[in-house]
Order: structure tokens, then sequence, then C-alpha cells
DNA sequence: GTGGTCTAGACCACT
DNA sequence: GTGGTCTAGACCACT
């Protein structure tokens, strides 16, 4: 894993988010062993207070488990955070169309906008 | 305008809201004069200060402008600030999108969620 | 004259605005009687209250002088003023000269800059 | 961190002012830690409000991030930021070399003016 | 009368 | 412990 050293947002929150895609990905599979806090601390050269805080926050989302003087662990319930995930995501993509209806963007042109994503990542 | 006191929202945030729509849909138009920090304040029985923070957003916003010693205005250039607007949600529908699609969600469904909120709002 | 009636500017600002022009440049001279705040406010299809904020405006700045029952005239000591607004401009010139320098801007970069606007100017 | 107590500028503005130079200067680095708002608060015995303004306007101006329940951090984009710096700047320079043109000062006369604080500051 | 700043201090959510 | 919001109210400059 690679998280380069600047950006807006703090380097645990970096850590989460390239976890949590390659959990959701499938990447990372159910009960696949997490790299240890202090290895991953290493590798990346930061504090392992970063990664301790990283990981909490991923056991907190439901995205691993701890088994203490094991490690830390993928859960096998990734399709229920998956499925969370995607409401969530559905719920903030409902609002800002409608922000854009009043702003009166079109239907057509807000389909438009998603093709294009769409085109792009084929 | 009437804001209720309960929600999610902190208050200032559904006051700059609520300007803000009425700002984009011709409601309020340009040059119109905004309510004074204190005379609304006193009819939604809140603190001046929540006020303050609500249109001191909406001018870094370029909903309105402030004449010292005479009152909040709203701005003439409210196509420029709607343009802008548009463009930042189109910024966080592609996020979005992109997201959706990571997490395995179809193009065909992202467009058939937009076009459910379409049918609600004809 | 003419005035816009969009703009990020109340309408008063942009009257006021526009004589300060017209006088520093000499298009009008010392002891020209201005037009009357009701011709104006016709012309302008504006508030007469508009029209008497603007005159008031030029007066505390000293660009114009009152004869009670006569009217509005151009100020004599222009050249005052003038000294005045260039002083103001200066300052300010200074302060951003300042800040481009802390910004790592060279004096080169700076003086090809208002080069520039010299060349379009003329 | 000294911030005087008197002064036309407001106090927010001033420890705006104090953090964005030792932020564009690198004297505070990316992902540094900033002192916390009641730290700070009491260090200069300003109210935490005063502080907190500040800082959201250093949050507003792309200066620092905030991390809910952890604290306010310098920015990792401040090159993207002193870029935007350098762009407000020259564009409120042109603003002024314009109004002094139109105020009959010569170009000479300018660039001489910065050719002063040039020397000034080496 | 108008907005702008500031104090003193409370309560909240989140870590 | 951290920032975010809000109340209650004072004082200021400017119109």
């Amino acid at each position: 894993m690679e998280i380069s050293k600047t950006g807006n947002e703090p380097i645990y929150i970096r850590v989460v988010n390239n976890f949590k895609k390659q959990i959701l990905s499938g990447i990372l599979k159910a009960d696949d062993k997490m790299p240890s806090v202090r290895e991953l601390a290493l590798n990346l050269t930061v504090n392992p207070n970063t990664i301790q805080k990283a990981y909490q926050e991923l056991e907190r989302d439901g995205y691993i488990y701890v088994v203490p003087g094991k490690g830390n662990f993928v859960s096998g319930k990734i399709t229920k955070v998956k499925n969370q995930a995607i409401k969530d995501e559905i719920i903030t993509l409902r609002n800002i169309t409608e922000k854009l209806y009043e702003l009166g963007v079109s239907e057509k042109e807000i389909i438009d906008e998603i093709k294009k994503i769409g085109g792009k990542l084929k």
C-alpha cells in the first residue's frame, strides 16, 4: 500500500479509505489477516498510533475484527457493510439530484454526466 | 420565514439554506433588502449572533452583499453564483457516482434512482 | 450617465463611483452644476433617496458642495481630493507589493504585470 | 505566538494573518497540529469563540483542516493555496494600477514605488 | 438603526 | 480532550 504524505486529509483517514476500497472491491477477503500495526507503520514510515487509529475506525465501521494476541482480520460480514455503504451513497445521490433539479438542471443533463463517468471507468 | 427548531442541522445552516433557496428561485431579487440581523433574530427567537453567522456565510457564498450601516442586500450576480453552485454539485455527483460504481452498482441502477426522483418532483 | 441595475454593489455606490471618475478625470469641472436629485432619479429610474445618498457621500468625500436652494456643484478643491485618493491607493499598492514579495513573487514579475496593464489602456 | 491587543484590525484577523504567514513561509508544515482552540485562547487571553472564528477562516481559505474530536492541522495543499493567494493579490494589483492610471499617475511613478519597497525589504 | 467584534460561558457530539 | 453551536449581552463604527 502507498499513502502519499501530502493531501487535504490526515494520514490515518487515507489509510482507512485505502483499506475500505480494497475490502469492498474484494482484493482483501473475509478473514484475511491485515498487516500488523507495527509492520504497516514501518512500511509507511508513520507513527504506530496513526495505524492504530485507522484500525479502530475500520473496526467501528464493521470492516475488520480484532482477535486479541492474533491480529486484525477482514470481517465476514462485508456484504452487510457494503449494502449499508450503498444505501448511504444513494441517499446522498438523491439529495444532490434534488438540488440539481432545483437549480434548473434537467434529468437528461444529470444522466449524461453519469454516463460520462461510466465511459471513463470502463 | 419559518425555521423549525428541531432537526439535525444547526439553526444557522437552516437559515442559510432557506435564503439560498429563496434567492436562487427568484423570490428574493437583486438588491432586495434582507431583514436586519436583529429583526430576524427577534422573529425567529434566536440569538443575533446566529443570524450574523448565517448572513456572513451567505455573503461569502456571493448571495448577498453588505452596506455598512445600511443592511444586507441580495446580490445582483445570482446567475454567476447559480452556475458555481451547479458546478459544485456536479463535482460531488461525479464523486458519488464513482464510489457507487466501485461498490458494484450499475449505471442503470444509478440512472433509475435519478429518474425516480424526477418522477416524484413532477 | 448609465448605471447597470445589476451588480455586486448597491446602486448608490455605483452612482458615487461614476461621478468620482468623471470628476477626477476632468469631464466634470470645478463649479459645474450636478444634475438635480429628481432629474437624475427620473433618468436612472431609481428612487430619489438613492441619489440623495450618493450626493451626500460625494459631499462627505469632498467631491461636491451644496448650495441650498440652488443645487449641487463640483468642488473647486479637486486637486486636494485627488492627491488624497492617490495617497490612499499608493498605501494599498505598498501593502500588496509587500505581500507579493512575501509570497515569493519577484520585483520583475510585479513590474511586468503593471506594464501589461499600461499597454492595454493605451 | 504573540498578538498585540491594540491596533485597528480585529483580533481574529490578526490571528488569521499570523498563521497564514507561518504556514506560507514553511514555519508550520503539512499535517502539523495547530494549538487547540481552548489552549490558544488561554495563551492569548481571548475568548475561545474568537479563536474558533479565526480557525474557521483559515479552514475556509484552505490553510488548515479539521479532524473532529482531534484538532486542527496544517493542510498538505499549501502550494495550491499559495498560488491562489498570488492570483488574488495580482487581481487587486491590477485594479489599483488601473485606478492610479486614471488618477494620472504614470507607469514610471508606480514602478518606482514598487522598487522602493523592494529596496527596503532586502 | 445597521452590521461587526468580542466576552463569558453552556451544552453537544465525537474520539 | 477536541471542535461546533448557541445564548445573552456589551461596545464599536458608520450612516
